[in-house]
DNA sequence: ATGCTATGTAGCATTAATGCAACATTTGCA
DNA sequence: TGCAAATGTTGCATTAATGCTACATAGCAT
């Protein structure tokens, strides 16, 4: 009835939020807090051990003045968008 | 320490779903099986009783030929788009 | 009316997403 | 060098998202 096996989950979405974060110099944390979720959390989400949920991603993008579609993707990013 | 009681979140999101979907004259049957879901997952996501995983906002975006941030907000939206 | 299709609802099981604590590692800087 | 901040990683608990089954209801044909 238990199994100490999370992170790592099926589908990946990629993303660009550690590239979008450091451009305006915000440490995870700082994120994180903008957020409200912990800075662990934006951790897994840039190594994208998984994705977030939609109401993250939806915060994330506010927070980091980007559309979903340009944080997030079903298919990887190319070099420098 | 157990309550059957899921269904029902708590920050919603809200989302135009069933009107894009019924715009193409889709039944939720066929949405469903157009993005790998059960029909009963469209209608709880139409009904606004939960809110989607991003990986499933994404794959609804695009059945629906949509951008994410057309078919959901966490403001709601204003009548005839 | 009968029947069929689309939809609403309820339960319960499973899994992914997140919180949180603890500790290792890396990097920059005094 | 060493310290401190930022990040990586592990483990475990909790909750939301989803699967799935079953049944009720509503509308629309024939």
């Amino acid at each position: 009835m238990l199994l100490g096996m999370s992170r790592n989950p099926e589908e990946p979405v990629y993303n660009r939020i550690e590239e979008a974060r450091t451009t305006l110099g915000l440490t995870r944390q700082e994120l994180a807090d903008k957020v409200g979720v912990h800075y662990q959390t934006i951790g897994y989400l840039e190594r994208e051990e998984y994705s977030p949920s939609l109401v993250l991603a939806l915060r994330i993008a506010k927070a980091l003045n980007q559309e979903v579609s340009e944080l997030f993707s079903q298919t990887p990013f190319k070099k420098g968008k």
